[in-house]
DNA sequence: CCGTTCCGTCGAAGCGCTTCGGCTGGACGG
DNA sequence: CCGTCCAGCCGAAGCGCTTCGACGGAACGG
């Protein structure tokens, strides 16, 4: 293998100056840099990760911790990793997959230094792996909202605004009864928390709108969808409008609405909340809040990044707003239009 | 951070006891390995990976480029993640991941020593990845049939095998007609291997077994599944059974299906291929061909392993083969039964 | 009873890199 | 003209681990 030594012999310094010549930590004047990167360059010199990692203590690894769940959104879960692979990358640094399940993760990968920084995924409102996280010595970034983080970095969408922009869209439209096809009742029963936010946010919306709300917890099935647009079109008060959270049944519920004949928007508008290529992926155009689950990715590399940095810093909980993009599927209820 | 000398002091013996007593390299006394046992768990101590993977060239982890393209199932993908990453912990080992789109990811992993060996996820029939492979140290498993594997290991599904096995189940009972519902045409036009083996099988055994069959390559969305049924169902000579190898869509088909009114499996038998989990979430039982995707993962871990032991070893292809799982949307065709 | 063998352990030499202190020579000010 | 300073480079000391050769002592055979 290439080391950094025949670097240094071929280029004609020492060792140490192609160290530093490659990491810019000390002065180097122009022409000895070029004979350095002439000479990687011509031999494929690649540093020994592991070598480095040693003798500097930084691993340019995160790690990730990704969820195995039911009831995840598997496409709303790539995001998150094409997200936060990608900005790694352009960190210059690499991302060390670990499950869920495994006992001892994080303590394997932190005590045997194998990464700098730590990024969990899905994480839900009583958390056991919050309290554990807090305790290492590498920064971790929780992609969710605990509901108490024990100092440690956050990140999420903001559901609770996102419902609520959902809701006062549809109540300033006119909108008197409002459904929301929620995630599945196992994401609710685990307390996840991005599901209480957002069931937080559409009651409280409904109330201050003085709407009437109605929620049905809906299973990502043909079934399960069936079932809960029937539910809502068979209340007392029936919903002119409905709020689909839920990627997986959201194809369903167009497809329910048409086999009762209620037209979109006409009969009944609708509002997804999901990312946006879902939305434009499906049979008609849908109009939707983002959620923009690769830029929270990046947002949590780029806030490890930033505690791997300047080590001090108080927990930052960052929450991305929500954006409502009009596609043609919401419109004043039937007995306003005019 | 406590260290193997560390630990040596407290155990009383030197640090390379520690380390034999740990690896088991070298035969060590069981009151000694005790001792030394003791001490680990008393300090808590894990070897430093970099100073590992320096000392020993070995860094205990696997590599693993995952695909960003359209057409690919999310589902079927992280079933592989998953059998990855299981497999891998179970030999010790972990999983850094890269994307297809990283310019010289192969390169610098490997060159890097960051990785031992490497698996390739989607690997098409003509991958420009397979001749950058062959040329790297780390052995390189393929999951996926390229045309020309150039040495390397490769796993799969047989799906030439279990498209054959469909027809012929199929055509044994009866049906003189069958129809395929493919993937997305993206995917063929990539000549993605998989593809292009079901066509072959399909085609193959049409033939042999002398029954008519159309093809069908469907986009993964409502319109494109009802697009795909209406073609097969207006034919000249309609299908009376269904192949279905395209996970998106087989939901719509089904509700496809029964749209048209046609019951299953009395007017029309269907056959999926797709992982047992997604033939088992669909709104009616579905006969299907397991795509044993978390097997294909820890198949391609355990050869990577293989390698990783014994550095001999001819290039060795494995597939694995189709079964079928009755669970009764098939029958005999409409005019044959009773 | 002594030589041989083998088991269990130790010491030391790296693995390839970073980093710190030190050295040099030229620029600069007084 | 000499002292000071700094940019630019070198040398060496580790980082924490594995591994190889060596060594002491117990066990064993002749």
């Amino acid at each position: 293998m290439v080391t950094i030594e025949d670097v240094a012999r071929r280029a004609g310094v020492a060792p140490s100056t192609v160290s530093y010549a490659l990491s810019g930590k000390r002065s180097i004047s122009e022409r000895t840099r070029e004979r350095v990167e002439r000479a990687v360059a011509e031999l494929g010199y690649r540093p020994h990760a592991g070598a480095r990692a040693l003798a500097s203590a930084r691993t340019s690894t995160l790690g990730l911790m990704i969820p195995l769940r039911q009831g995840v959104d598997v496409n709303v879960m790539m995001q998150f990793v094409l997200g936060i692979v990608t900005r790694a990358r352009e960190f210059d640094h690499d991302v060390l997959l670990v499950t869920q399940d495994e006992d001892a993760g994080l303590e394997r990968l932190t005590g045997g230094r194998m990464v700098d920084a730590l990024i969990l995924m899905d994480v839900e409102a009583a958390d056991p792996r919050v309290g554990r996280a807090a305790r290492l010595a590498q920064p971790t970034i929780l992609i969710g909202l605990p509901d108490d983080p024990q100092g440690l970095h956050c990140v999420d969408f903001d559901f609770d605004a996102a419902a609520r922009l959902a809701v006062r869209h549809l109540a300033d439209l006119g909108h008197t009864s409002i459904g929301l096809v929620g995630p599945p009742p196992a994401v609710l029963e685990r307390h996840t928390s991005f599901a209480e936010r957002l069931l937080h946010g559409f009651r409280e919306q409904v109330e201050r709108s003085g709407v009437t709300g109605l929620v049905e917890l809906t299973p990502p099935t043909h079934a399960g969808a069936l079932a809960a647009v029937e539910a809502l079109r068979g209340a007392s008060e029936p919903p002119t409008a409905l709020v689909v959270h839920n990627e997986a049944a959201l194809p369903w519920v167009v497809d329910a609405l048409q086999m009762h004949g209620a037209g979109i928007p006409t009969d009944v508008s609708l509002v997804a909340i999901c990312p946006a290529a879902v939305a434009q992926s499906q049979s008609r155009p849908v109009s939707f809040i983002d959620l923009p689950a690769t830029t929270i990715g990046a947002v949590a590399v780029e806030m490890a990044m930033d505690r791997l940095e300047e080590q001090g810093g108080a927990a930052e909980t960052r929450l991305l707003g929500p954006v409502l993009v009009d596609q043609g599927s919401t419109a004043p209820p039937p007995h306003v239009s005019p």
